[in-house]
Formats: C-alpha cells, structure tokens, sequence
DNA sequence: GCCGTTTTCGGCCCGACTGTTTTCAGTCG
C-alpha cells in the first residue's frame, strides 16, 4: 500500500495529541505537529523521496529523529512509537481534543478522575452530572460538552469552500460597517490568503472611541452561538458552523494585527524570526525595538515588512513556501490580475449540458472585457452531458463561424471538450479534430484507474497531435471527490516536451490545479490555461477564483496563456 | 524534537478570554 504524505501527517498528529495528553515536553510536540504539516505540504511524495535515497534531514523543520520515523512509517505502514503511546494513553483519547474547550489537560483529568477514554463515554458521564464535580470543570462546562457532543454526531466541523466563505464574510462586513462608529475593516486569515477552502473568518476592525461595535457584532442574525465576548476580540458561530472572530484594534496597530492574523502561521514565525536576529520584537501590536520596547512600526503591513528589510509580500503568497527568501533576493513574482485576462478557454453552452446559447455566451464575455471566448462543448462520450458527435460538432462549427461573422469586439474559437478514453485515445476523430481552434481534453470515466495506467492515458492522449490543453488535471471536487491517481509532475514534463497546456479550471469547487501543482508548472516552464468551465453566463465569474489560485501558485501573466492576445494565444496553440 | 555566522545546550511566541480558582490555569488562535 502507498503512504500518502498525509498519513505520515496523520500519524505525526496523533502522536502529538497523545503526547500533550502525557504532558509530554510542549516544545517535542511543537515539532510533531510541525513535522505534520510540513510533509502535509510537500510538493513531492515523501515516500517517492525516500525511495530516491533523499536526505529528508536538508528540510527545516525535519532532523534525524523525524526522518527516521518517516522513513520506518512509509516501510511498515504505522510506527512503533505510536503503538507504545496507545499502550499508555487509550487511542480515542485525541478524539475529545477535537472539542471546544478541551485541551489535552482537561482531557487527561477526565481520563483519570472517570476514566473515559471516548465520546460516547464523555456524553454518558456528561448526562449522568459527573463532570461538573471534577476539580476544574463545573455546571457550565458540562452542559457545553454535552451540547457539543449532540452536535457532533450530525456535523462534523468542516472548512468550507472560498465562494460560500466570500458569500459569508461580504454579509458580516456589510452588517458591521452599519455601524457608523467602524473606520476600518478586512477580513484576514486563510480568507484574506484566498485559500480553497476557509475554516472561520477573522474580521479586524478600527473604531471610533466609545464604539459598541462588539455589542452590535453579537446580535448578527445568523448567529447561533456567542463563544467569547470581550473589549477587543469576541467569537460567535453562525448557523452554518463558521467560528467568525471580530477584533478591534487600535489604529497604531492595525498593520501589524492585519499581517499577524492573515498568516499563515509559518510565515509570521519566518518574519518574526528575521525580527528577532534584528533585534526587533513583531507581534499583533507592532514592531519594537531594544530593552524600553519602543514602537517603530505596525500602522500599516508595509511598515512591518520594511522594518525586516522585505518589501510588500502580497497575502497569496505568505505561506512560508519560499516567498521570504525570493523577497529577500528582490525575485517576488509579479501575481497575475484579473485584468490581465484576455479570454476564457472553456465554456459550455446549451448544445451540451450549458444552459445558454453560444450568442448569450458571447454576449457575456464581451461584457468581461475579454477578445475571445472557446466554446468547448462535450464530446458524445459524455452521454450525460448529450455530447457532440463528430455530426454535430461540424455543425456547431459551422454556426461558430457564421456567428462570428456577425460579432463585434469578440471572437468564438471552435473547440470541445473532448474525453480523453480509458485507452487514451480521443473521443472524436482527428479530421474533426483539426478543424477546431482548439482542444481541451478531459477524463471524466475511469477515475479510479491506478496511478500509472491514469497516467499514461494521459501521456497517450497528448501525444495525439490536436490535444492542446488538459482540463481539470487531477479532477478533484473540493469537499467531495479527492484526485484520482496521477503523476502530475510526469505530465507536466510530457506537456512541456509536447507543447500542450494544463487547465486551472476556475470552478470554485474543482480549483484544479492546486497551488502547489501551479507553482510546478511555472517552475518546468510549463504555461497554464485559467479556464471558468462555465456552464453558463453567470458560470465566467469563476474567473476571479482561478485568479486568486494562480496567485497562490505563483503564476505570472506570462505563465498563463489566456492573458495572450489572439494572434499570440493562436501561435502558442499550433504544435510543432 | 529541532536548531545554531551570537549557542552543540538551552532556547523554542504569547496575549485574550472563560470558567471556576479568590489570583489563575487551560484553551485558543
């Protein structure tokens, strides 16, 4: 069986939850769950690199110890260390950490004063009144684990997608703004870092002296639960399960708190580490200098920066994956923009499974601002979708061309979406094929193919000289379906080699191409499509999250292909 | 458990809020 990066990552939390139960060193756990994440966010297989004989030891973060167990994980499938640890502390004991207000201290009194080792356990000892007689817990803290525990079993606390966090956040910021007493205000964290997926929201605020802003915040509507209220930070829940934390700030700081708690955690530690070798103390309240601690920076994120000798890290990038060092060497890349995008690669109209005609569609994307538009309809191998056969796709490009004979300011290229096979071979003949534009191909059956026959499907299908751009590469769904098996690093190099292209496609539920991949691809030279997959007029929006994602992956206008103009994007399509 | 051009030993971020504690520990971010 393959190890997955994330069970590695896996194995390491546990061990670090189980450990903070022990009350083990905190500065040993600290590593654990460090090592958890770094090897969750490796852009290469672990167990790939150990095979390769890499030295694991060269990653910060990673020393002997660490390396050596990763490496006993990725050969036996678990740890010894763990088993021993299950053989002191009872293994479901991490699962009571998950819940609000148990730490691992509380747990472990739990443990000893009841003995109960799990859920279900803590919910009868809750129900028979016997936590509230613990030293330490009381009346109040029983009844919140015993509703926390109802709630459990039917929701299961879960990040949610960008697009339902931005529909979240623009409500809150408009409700708080009502009150006028609110100067300024942003939503930071993950949010502000336009990750795929958010787990609560941080809105930051400055106000006027005397505000009641907190107690405006607690009678938001949609709330269900008021966590924590205080002067300057309060917590609610919203009925959707989304923590959303409000802070207000003091002018002077509101710079250093915006950085702070934009994150991600591993970039402030990166910054406050070069703070610190400067002799600079930077936290949520500004940047301080010497013994008497004076202030010399924190009204705004660039002070901050400035005062650790970087320039302005836009927030897509603060993930501690290398952008301090390219700020340091002046190489920060240039973020692609939403206003660099000259058209949208694919789109689906009613032909297929859209549900607008190829004018409206049109019509839409002059409205974007955009030359031109591909109209990728499915090929028939989609029964679903009704896809086009070879019939069909004449006609359709028949219509294309009569149309675009008549628009103005906007150009249709002919295309399709055509299904890469389970053989790797093309749904549509190559002589239907070449009268298009362009291709975008796709696997949509098959998914759970093995890693390396997915793979080289892929690889086949690119060698057919008409396959242009592969479309959602891994063909994850957020939240819903992981990635099917590939080697993405081998098919980039294949489309390197060949001339073709891979799809950020847009869709805020797929965003596929992950960032990691993004910023792979712009490494090997590979050019990326930023691509909606619309599937309507209102579907070209998604543009702006396939922006955010490339930014995330490092991408620069030249690096994606759709900010070209037509004749240049035309000659980039033509393969040798 | 990691790390080091100030250190191979002794550091490793810390402040706000809650609950139960009468002066603070635990949790969270």
């Amino acid at each position: 069986m393959p190890i997955h990066n994330s069970d590695i990552a896996k194995i390491f939390k546990k061990i670090a939850d189980m450990l903070d139960i022990e009350g083990a060193n905190p500065f040993r756990i600290r590593a654990y769950r460090n090592a958890a994440r770094i090897v969750e966010d490796m852009p290469k297989r672990v167990a790939d690199m150990i095979r390769k004989g890499d030295d694991l030891t060269e990653i910060p973060g990673l020393g002997k110890d660490l390396a050596d167990k990763i490496k006993e994980i990725v050969e036996t499938g678990t740890l010894f260390q763990l088993k021993e640890l299950e053989n002191r502390v009872p293994g479901e004991l991490n699962q009571l950490m998950r819940m609000e207000g148990l730490g691992p201290k509380k747990v472990k009194v739990l443990y000893q004063t009841l003995g109960v080792t799990n859920p279900d356990e803590l919910k009868q000892m809750a129900r028979e009144g016997k936590i509230k007689d613990v030293e330490g817990f009381g009346q109040k803290t029983q009844a919140k684990i015993l509703e926390e525990l109802e709630h459990l079993t039917t929701e299961t606390k879960q990040r949610i997608k960008l697009i339902s966090a931005e529909e979240i956040a623009e409500g809150l910021v408009e409700y708080l703004k009502k009150d006028k007493s609110v100067k300024k205000i942003d939503v930071a964290g993950s949010f502000r870092r336009r990750k795929e997926t958010v787990g609560d929201l941080d809105i930051l605020v400055t106000v006027k002296r005397g505000s009641a802003v907190m107690d405006h915040f607690v009678k938001y509507e949609d709330i269900t639960k008021v966590i924590s209220k205080g002067q300057t930070r309060s917590t609610i829940v919203l009925k959707s399960g989304l923590h959303v934390d409000l802070r207000v700030l003091p002018q002077v700081s509101y710079g250093a708190a915006l950085h702070y708690f934009t994150g991600s955690k591993a970039h402030n530690i990166a910054v406050r580490k070069i703070g610190v070798k400067k002799g600079l103390k930077i936290n949520e309240y500004g940047v301080f200098k010497g013994k008497d601690e004076k202030r010399i920076g924190g009204k705004t994120e660039e002070e901050v920066f400035d005062q650790v000798g970087l320039p302005f890290i836009e927030p897509e990038l603060r993930e501690n994956a290398g952008e301090i060092e390219a700020a340091q060497k002046g190489q920060l890349p240039e973020l692609i923009s939403p206003e660099d995008i000259r058209g949208d690669l694919h789109s689906h109209t009613k032909a297929t499974d859209g549900r607008n005609t190829i004018k409206e569609m049109a019509d839409a994307a002059k409205d974007h601002g955009y030359d031109y538009l591909a109209i990728t309809d499915h090929s028939k191998r989609v029964r679903m979708a009704k896809g086009l056969d070879a019939k069909k796709l004449a006609d359709q490009i028949k219509a294309i061309d009569q149309l675009n004979g008549k628009l103005t300011g906007i150009r249709l290229l002919k295309s399709i979406e055509v299904d890469i096979l389970k053989d790797g071979s093309l749904d549509l003949p190559d002589e239907i094929l070449k009268e298009l534009d362009l291709t975008v191909c796709s696997v949509h059956y098959h998914q759970n193919l093995d890693r390396e026959k997915q793979t080289k499907r892929i690889l086949r299908a690119m060698d057919n000289p008409y396959f242009n751009i592969l479309a959602h590469p891994t063909g994850r769904l957020i939240n819903e379906r992981a990635p099917y098996e590939v080697n993405i690093e081998k098919i980039l190099k294949a489309a390197k080699e060949r001339g073709c292209f891979v799809e950020l496609n847009a869709n805020p539920d797929r965003l596929d191409l992950t960032a990691r991949y993004c910023k792979m691809a712009k490494n090997m030279g590979v050019k990326i499509a930023v691509s909606t997959d619309a599937h309507s007029v209102n579907d070209l929006d998604f543009m702006r999250f396939g922006i955010y994602q490339a930014r995330r992956g490092w991408l620069e206008k030249d690096d994606v292909i759709n900010t070209r103009q037509l004749k240049d994007l035309t000659a980039l399509l033509k393969r040798k």
